[in-house]
Order: structure tokens, then C-alpha cells, then sequence
DNA sequence: GTCTATACCCAGATAGAC
DNA sequence: GTCTATCTGGGTATAGAC
């Protein structure tokens, strides 16, 4: 697992792609072999199966969910800002496999299901810390997803505009904070 | 169209729920025959093919998006309230319908996709009519995409407190109105 | 209008050479 | 470790009886 030979990262890159810009459907093995530079055969040597494929992308999101909270906890904006901006503008490899992630969960698979919450889970975690107010923290995230659900729909990053949103969530916690005393 | 045969109606409501419930992979010609209760070749005498089934299915929600509107304009509680409660709590079809074209439109269906822009287009137009602040309705219109991308996943209605979404929306066109005089 | 039977195709998986 | 060739199963579509 820690330096995967190429030819495997190579594979879980094409499989991505290949979900987010067409589809579950689309996503076989035909298909991914062809994107990545590999014959069919050398595909089924590093995933034995389809669903290894499927399991070997879900547990590749689970680890840059890792990294992506990490990143979310250091930035300088801000745990809500990071969310927000992220899920609109598609700065690292995280939302690309998040997407397609989310094209395997609707198809079926329920381990993309799983690792998907886990995804809300952790990020309601860190804005909720930052914000200290849990009902706003779930609206970011609910935010958050809404903007993912575009951006898997529409096969790409939306136009959504990130510094409006931030604005109107600075504005709620302020009124929150000030009927709170 | 007006009055379709019962066996249209039930393979359409079949391969919705196989949709909601099991994703776009098991929603296959003989799964939706067998749940409508008719053969595949019963099936194939309403829908030429699969396309055609899934053309159907947009077709409907297409229909169900008036309706919809229609009733969110009219809702005693206003258009924000009803746009968040049914989104949350699977109130008519229309709740299940959307989800089944989601799943169809993130396994590669191009019209499915469409239709579901139309839908986010129709909702805002009705919620910034009501609010007369358009970031606001933007926000609102991307909540109810989240929680329907949570309902996709977990395959259910989900649990999100409305009443607490409604108290922040409330309080926030609230500060924005005094802060534009 | 709905059925059964069957043909066709393609995605997934296996075998074995290199 | 990667390839080509091949087999199998199942999903889609057609033919034709009732």
C-alpha cells in the first residue's frame, strides 16, 4: 500500500476520470484499462475484480480524507472557507475522487455509501470546532454537499459563488453569537 | 400520455424504487418486470428499450416539477419551508422520482442530468420570489441539494432537522434586511 | 397488449504465453 | 508484471405465439 507501483496509480487515475466526466456506466474495465495505458489483463493483475477496483478507489478516498482534514484544520481561511471553496473550485486530486466516489455509491456500491459519510462526518467535526455552533456547522456541510451534487451532475467544478456564501454564513454566526447573550 | 395504461404507470414506479433502493445497477429490464408485476416482454411493448425507460422516467419528473412548484408556491408555510420539509421527508413521489433520476444521471444519463438543472432553476425562481435576496435563495436551493445527495446515498429519507435550517434561514434574511437599509 | 423463447452483445473473469 | 486470447454470464433486444 505505501508505494503502490505505477501502473496500479495509474488505474485508479484513469477510473476516476472516466466516473466523473462519464459515468458509472462507463467506468469498465474495457474502459479503464484503455485510459490508463494498460491492457486488460495487467488492470485484473493489480485488482482481481471489479469490485477490488471499486474497494481499491473507496479506500483511496478514505485516505485523502485523512489528508483533506488535515489541510482543512492548517488553513489559514479557515476550516469553513476551505470546505466551501473546495467543493467549488476542485484545488487537489480529493474532490475529483470524491465525485467519483459518490458515481459508485449511486450505483450500487455501499461501501462508497459508507466512506462518503465519513467525508460529512469528519468535516462537520472540524467546522464545528470552529464555529462553535453545531446547527450552523451542519448547514456548511449540507452546503458542501449541495455543491458536490452539482459538480457530479454536471461532470465538473460548478460556478458557484464560494465568497457569497462564506458572507452569509459570517453574517449568521454573527447574529447566533449576538442573541446567544 | 394523458391517462397511461396501469402497466406503463407500474414499471415506472417499479424502476423508481429499484433506483432509490438498489441503485442504477440493479434497476436492469428483468429486475423493473418483475417488481411491475409483467414480463420483459410486456415491459419492452411500453418502452422500446432501456433509453426509452429512462426517457420515461425524466419525462415524468419533468411533469412532477410543475406540480411541485405549483404546490411550493402555494404552501401556507411559504416556498423555502416546503422546499426544505419535502426534500427532508419524502412528502409525494416527486421526493423518490428525483432521487431515481439522480441515480440515473450519475450513471451517465445526459437528459437526466438536465432535468435536474431544471428543477434546481425552478426552485429558485419560486424561493427569490418569496426572499427577494438572491444569495439566500441560492443557499437554499443548495441545502435542499444536500440533503437530497444524502438521501441518494443512504437511500431513505434523512433525519436532517428542518425546523433548525428554517430558524437559521429566518434569521438570516432577518440581519440582511437591516443591514440594506 | 402481454407472453415465452431466443438471439446478440458486451462486461467481467480466466488461462496461459512472454 | 504485463500481455493476448478465450470463456461465461447476464442484460438488452427481437420474433412470434396467444
Amino acid at each position: 500500500m505505501a508505494r503502490p507501483p505505477t501502473a496500479r496509480a495509474k488505474a485508479l487515475s484513469a477510473f476516476t476520470q472516466i466516473l466523473v466526466t462519464s459515468g458509472e456506466r462507463a467506468a469498465t474495465l474495457d474502459a479503464v484499462a484503455k485510459a490508463a495505458g494498460i491492457s486488460k489483463g495487467g488492470l485484473l493483475y493489480h485488482f482481481g475484480s471489479k469490485e477490488e477496483l471499486n474497494e481499491g478507489l473507496v479506500a483511496h478516498l478514505r485516505e485523502l480524507i485523512r489528508a483533506d482534514i488535515e489541510r482543512m484544520n492548517t488553513d489559514p481561511e479557515g476550516a469553513v472557507a476551505y470546505l466551501l471553496r473546495t467543493s467549488a473550485a476542485f484545488e487537489s486530486d480529493f474532490e475529483n475522487v470524491y465525485i467519483a466516489v459518490a458515481a459508485l455509491a449511486q450505483s450500487g456500491d455501499t461501501q462508497a455509501a459508507e466512506v462518503l459519510q465519513e467525508a460529512d462526518d469528519a468535516w462537520f467535526k472540524s467546522v464545528a470546532t470552529e464555529v462553535k455552533d453545531d446547527a450552523v456547522a451542519r448547514a456548511v456541510v449540507l452546503l458542501s454537499d449541495g455543491i458536490y451534487a452539482h459538480a457530479a451532475v454536471q461532470r465538473g467544478p460548478t460556478g458557484h459563488d464560494v465568497d457569497e456564501l462564506q458572507e452569509l454564513i459570517k453574517q449568521l454566526l454573527a447574529t447566533r453569537k449576538q442573541q446567544e447573550q
